[in-house]
RNA sequence: GGCCCCUUCAUCUAAUGGUUAGGAUACCGCCCUUUCAAGGCGGCGAUACGGGUUCGAAUCCCGUAGGGGUCACCA
């Protein structure tokens, strides 16, 4: 099936309950590929109807989040727009009038029953096996008198739909043809809470027509429901959108994504070090994918060949660790320039965030192994830059050229720009916490180790800095010769003489590390090693 | 449990009746190498099962199994 040629509008429509969520940034992107395909319009709408689940700064970072990701809707609360406002809480007089609409056509009705009484059916259901559950259309059947006294006793109630007791609802799904589900197995469901405010359901369909939807773009979760939007479709007289029901995002146990088993919110990612481009190419790549193979492009690549209908409708693991390494190309694709940039941005982002990160309760780890291990070194390596930030920072201020000689040592060894933490301090302190036996290779000596670095300190005086490559030859020649001498090879020769000047066994490259310290700073390291070697 | 959806390597996917079932991640090995990476080369590894239809099935149909979603005055 073709798109139709007319532009499309669609919408994202997170609820504001907490970090926003990786799903709704997938949604996004086919949403905004669609707009995008067909020249319309991709409209945020803040679901935020359930006052008991609100959390003030969530909708802020939703707009953030989307933005940092480059899905920016074209109609938002924060965007302005002909058919708003965009947040569910300011719309509420117009769910009022389509409930009242309803009760009026006869396709709703007044249900009086109470949150008790619910809960004992429930129980009795569940008790008997039942295979009708849910609510059991008491009220459908109250005459106008009996509704009219009960309204004069103030009892509460609410407002619940009609659904057809026969025949078979068939709605039609993008993906996967005509859905037929039984008229009988549904339920009257609420469209209006006691308190007034519409359920989820209502506020919804109102919506989407009010605000001209013509393809909803939603996660397979919601074709449940789909018979119940169907029929408040029929009920209001409406024609409805295009359903696309996308897969579901899953764990690596094939469950629904959820933040106990993966992360989940977009900020951790950001947080994380993953740059949104390689982010949200790794979401293109859940059950899509682009001809011949290709698996790194642009979101403008993406949108050249996207087509709603290609989408693969198996639920896809995020496996974070194929993001780990597409972000990893997405770094060494970036010019060192534009690295520092990210690096100082991404650093000034964790002098704010860390103190948040510090002490996440233990069970909100992720539990499969790469998830925890990663998530313990991204603690690590946050802390490391948080703490390196000020210094860092004021260097960088006083001395903008720092940093990038820095950059092409460390590009090929990040994933993820929070791993800068495992290279980055060495360059800004010789503080290093060794011990002598970090100096001893195997099969060598402390002996050995001292006399490399006392050959090393020798090759540093003589060779020329100021000659950066010719520096690097002349130094390795040298401590060829010289290894050669001591009866080392090249790589036991340097193992001690890379824990002087880098404190640790793995390390960019040796030679280039020291050119960028610098003469004085090199030999000051090399003499702190022998001294400490005594 | 009822209803609904889904099913190609461990994972993301390609192949819309004819391929030795392709690529990528991960893993393993080799090469490169100054540690760690990155890179190069190679290896491992899948059509859930059973029936049809067809000359021919990963692909179409039926059944079974498995997985998932959902069954709120949450979204």
């Amino acid at each position: 099936m073709a798109d139709s040629p007319r532009p499309a509008r669609v919408r994202v429509a997170p609820s504001p309950t907490g970090d926003p969520h990786v799903g709704t940034a997938y949604m996004s992107l086919f949403d905004r590929a669609l707009a995008d395909k067909t020249g319309g319009q991709f409209i945020l709408r803040i679901e935020d109807t359930d006052r008991n689940r609100y959390v003030a700064d969530s909708e802020q970072q939703i707009f953030e989040s989307l933005a940092w990701l480059g899905l920016e809707p074209d109609e938002g609360p924060h965007k302005g727009g002909p058919v708003g406002p965009y947040r569910q809480s300011e719309r509420l007089p117009l769910y009022k009038e389509a409930a009242e609409t309803l009760l009026k056509s006869g396709h709703a009705y007044k249900c009086f029953c109470t949150a008790d009484r619910l809960a004992t059916l429930r129980k009795i259901q569940q008790a008997e096996k039942s295979a009708r559950m849910g609510y059991d259309g008491l009220c459908r059947g109250l005459s106008a008198e009996e509704v009219k006294a009960k309204e004069a006793a103030g009892e509460e109630y609410v407002v619940r739909l009609k659904m057809p007791r026969e025949g078979d609802i068939k709605v039609e799904d993008l993906f996967r043809g005509t859905l037929s589900f039984k008229a009988d197995e549904q339920q009257d469901a609420v469209m209006l809470k006691s308190d007034g405010f519409p359920t989820y359901h209502l506020a919804n369909i109102v919506d989407d027509n009010a605000m001209g939807i013509t393809h909803v773009i939603r996660a397979e979760e919601w074709i449940p429901s789909l018979p119940l939007h169907f029929e408040l479709y029929r009920a209001f007289g409406w024609e409805p959108p295009v359903f696309a029901h996308m897969p579901l995002l899953r764990n690596k146990d094939k469950s629904k994504i959820s933040k106990r088993k993966n992360p989940t919110s977009l900020l951790w990612y950001r947080d994380a070090g993953f740059l949104p481009e390689a982010l949200k190419n790794f979401l293109g790549l859940m059950g899509f994918s682009l001809p011949n193979d290709q698996e790194i492009f642009s979101y403008r690549e993406f949108l050249q060949h996207f087509d709603l209908a290609k989408v693969n409708i198996g639920g896809p693991i995020f496996d974070v660790q194929k993001l780990h390494w597409l972000n990893g190309e997405y770094i060494r694709a970036l010019d060192p320039a534009e690295i520092e940039k990210r690096l100082v941005d991404y650093v000034k982002l964790l002098m704010h965030r860390e103190v948040e990160f510090m002490d996440l309760p233990e069970d909100q780890l992720p539990t499969d192994q790469f998830l925890a291990e990663f998530e313990q070194k991204r603690r690590k390596r946050s802390r490391v830059l948080a703490q390196l930030a000020p210094q860092l920072m004021t260097s960088y201020e006083v001395n903008p050229a720092l940093l990038l000689p820095i950059i092409p040592l460390i590009r090929e060894r990040m994933h993820t720009l929070g791993e800068a933490a495992d290279y980055l301090p060495m360059f800004f302190t010789d503080e290093f916490s060794y011990t002598p036996e970090d100096f001893v290779q195997k099969k060598g000596t402390l002996d050995d180790a001292k006399k490399a670095l006392n050959a090393m300190r020798e090759i540093v005086q003589i060779a020329d800095f100021n000659d950066a490559e010719g520096a690097v030859k002349q130094m390795d020649e040298l401590s060829r010769a010289k290894a050669e001498e001591l009866n080392l090879k090249l790589g036991p020769f340097l193992g001690p003489v890379r824990m002087a000047i880098t404190g640790s066994k793995v390390s960019p490259p040796l030679m280039e590390s020291m050119l960028v310290l610098g003469k004085e700073e090199t030999l000051k390291r090399v003499d702190n090693a022998l001294r400490f070697l005594g």
